[in-house]
RNA sequence: GGGCUUGGAGCCUAUGAGGUACAGGCGUGGGACUUUUAAUCCCGAGACAGAGGGUUCGAAUCCCUCCAAGCCCUCCA
């Protein structure tokens, strides 16, 4: 037994959920031990994180070592945040289970053996730089529709195969985030063999698979083969197997017509015969068959398989492959600004944008939350986030803890899961948006320094890390072109027009910053002339404003202009450049 | 048609195995910092937990009905 340190309300609520049926129509007659627990109760955690729930239900089961954990997805297109799901659920629950001494296998399957269904309308290069249909050969591509993935060419060139080069591109984030994950070619799994026994189980026992899946799915009648065998005349991956010789493991098929959602990829006629390792099963098989290849304990999966695929998959497992399913837990899907996430409508968002606008512990925190909230990833309030993180981190810290002991002991269990122990300190967003408005590393830290922001005695390590956050942040308020989105127009002048008192009151001005004053001599001179020409303060400033940044507002103004080359500033105030 | 998930102040995030929501943040109103804005500090307003029933001494938390959004019963994180 390994040594278990976790609260004792939660043994209690494990209890409850696997002693619970599963929430299906299961036509299992099975005993209680092979039944995985409801997949929304795991994601539910009462007050625990949501993660400490999931290990709890899977040293439940008694893991062998190492304890499998995987994900996977169809690299149909543009990987978006909405993947790593599939991803960091894993990742989360993989801690868990290493601070409890076991050893974890995270996997990924990258199932690329899917056909393709339809163009997207977007796509990204190997560069991520996201390109339209129109950007390459769509008509090339399209002679594809049908074929599985890895058969189809890299509309890039530089990839083995329109697969390959969108694993690759979600390999790489995976990379960036640092999050150690094996991955697995589905298409190598058929080529190589190692779904030779359970494409053999599914189909000695043709009976049994239709009947259990008939029992969730209408249209599976006599005739029903579940293989979908690869034309070898044209390279789709048909839908109608005729009949299958296991002896010989070959499968026989007629190129018919596709149907698939409204769409239809017409098939070549071709009847022929082809070996049982060209092709694949269907999906409602093929998921329980990478349980047992894999040996996964853990699988979390999007709610669009809760309800489908789940029940039938665990069915399947148990009395076809005879082999227990691994726990499942449900995750909701995030909306981007509130819609969904889309490749083929364009609503998307990669890990790669994303870190290019907030630290990836912020990223992995949005990811630590309650899996089955409907959440929105907001890159309009992306602030909201950052700041949200930001406290989190100090209450794990110690720094304070205004949410209770909970919150703390929370935030305590999870924060190293996602940052280093390193010291880091933390400019708040907003700010460091505002900080973006000039170019100059040194007026970054000066300015950061006056309001408070860095300690006296900050590492310069620490400060260069706050200091990165400017960077994002700027990122983040051009993108959004928000109110924090300052940007100092050093080189062109805006177009400006002033009243003649104004005029004046700004020529004093220069004046006075030509003798050489600082930062809190020019504030104060900015009222005194407002008063002195009786012009209202704001609208003195907003004239200071719109002189240097084009904007109706900005930073603190005299502080600002005194760190600035003078005669950039006497000239600019003077209107001469 | 059947099933599932989510639903807290203007917004975000918690809590959620029954026991008073003075919760935190953003935003907002006012004030302080010698006086617009950003930042910092103080104070204030703001929800009775989607709606309605029920069980209970007591429910945001259990049950029922309904509503909204999303999902499943073809493929889709």
């Amino acid at each position: 037994m390994p040594t278990l340190n976790y609260p004792s309300t939660l043994r209690k609520h494990n209890a409850r959920f696997c002693d619970e049926p599963m929430n299906t129509r299961s036509t299992s007659t099975d005993d209680s031990e092979s039944t995985p627990p409801d997949p929304y109760e795991v994601a539910r955690s009462g007050t625990a994180f949501w993660a400490d729930a999931a290990a709890d239900a899977i040293e439940a089961r008694n893991p062998e070592e190492p304890v499998v954990l995987k994900g996977g997805v169809s690299p149909s297109g543009i990987p978006h945040i909405g993947h790593f799901n599939e991803i960091l659920r894993c990742y989360f629950v993989a801690e868990v289970l290493r601070e409890r001494g076991h050893e974890v296998r995270q996997v990924f399957t990258s199932d690329d053996r899917d056909r393709l269904r339809k163009l997207p309308r977007q796509l990204a290069d190997e560069n991520w730089e996201i390109v339209g249909l129109g950007d390459v050969d769509a008509g090339a591509l399209g002679r594809n529709l049908g074929r599985p993935y890895t058969d189809v060419p890299d509309p890039f060139g530089e990839a083995d195969s329109y697969g390959e080069h969108f694993t690759n591109l979600l390999r790489r984030s995976v990379e960036r985030l640092d999050i150690p994950v094996e991955f697995v070619s589905n298409t190598e799994l058929y080529e190589s063999g190692a779904f030779d026994d359970a494409i053999r189980t599914v189909l000695s026992n043709r009976g049994t698979a239709r009947d259990l899946l008939a029992g969730y799915q209408d249209g599976v009648d006599e005739g029903y083969v579940p293989f979908f065998p690869v034309c070898e005349s044209c390279g789709t991956l048909t839908g109608t197997a005729t009949g299958v010789d296991l002896d010989a493991w070959t499968v026989s098929y007629v190129c018919e017509d596709i149907e698939t959602g409204d769409d239809v990829i017409e098939g070549c006629g071709h009847e022929g015969t082809t070996s049982l390792r060209n092709g694949k099963l269907p999906w409602r098989f093929e998921w329980p068959a990478q349980w047992d290849v894999l040996d996964v304990d853990f699988e979390p999966f999007g709610k669009d398989h809760a309800e489908g695929s789940w029940p039938s998959g665990t069915d399947i497992a148990r009395q076809l492959f005879d082999n227990d399913p691994p726990v499942g837990m449900v995750y909701e899907w995030f909306t981007l600004e509130g819609a969904a996430l889309s490749s083929s409508a364009g609503t998307v968002v990669t890990i790669d944008e994303v870190l290019d606008l907030l630290e990836p512990e912020v990223l992995l925190y949005f990811f630590s939350k309650r899996p089955l909230k409907q959440r929105d990833f907001s890159i309009e309030n992306l602030d909201q986030l950052v700041d949200e993180f930001d406290r989190f981190e100090r209450v794990a810290l110690g720094d304070s803890d205004p949410g209770g002991s909970d919150r703390k002991q929370r935030a305590q269990q999870v924060y190293p899961m996602l940052a280093d122990s390193e010291e880091h300190l933390r400019i708040p967003y907003t700010f460091a948006a505002v900080l973006g408005m000039t170019d100059d590393p040194d007026l970054r830290e000066e300015i950061a320094r006056r309001e408070g922001h860095i300690p006296e005695d900050a590492s310069e390590q620490a400060v260069a890390g706050a200091l990165d956050r400017v960077e994002q942040a700027r990122t983040w308020a051009s993108r959004t072109g928000n109110a924090f989105d300052y940007e100092l127009k050093r080189s062109q002048m805006p177009e400006v027009s002033f009243d003649p008192d104004t005029e004046q009151a700004l020529d004093e001005l220069a004046a006075f910053v030509a003798e050489g004053h600082d930062g809190d001599a020019i504030q104060n001179r900015i009222f005194e002339l407002a008063e002195e020409y009786d012009l209202e303060v704001g609208g003195f400033f907003g004239a200071g404003y719109r002189l240097f940044f084009d904007d109706t507002e900005g930073p603190k103004l005299g502080l600002f202009l005194a760190k600035l080359d003078r005669q950039f500033v006497v000239d600019r105030l003077r209107r001469q450049r």
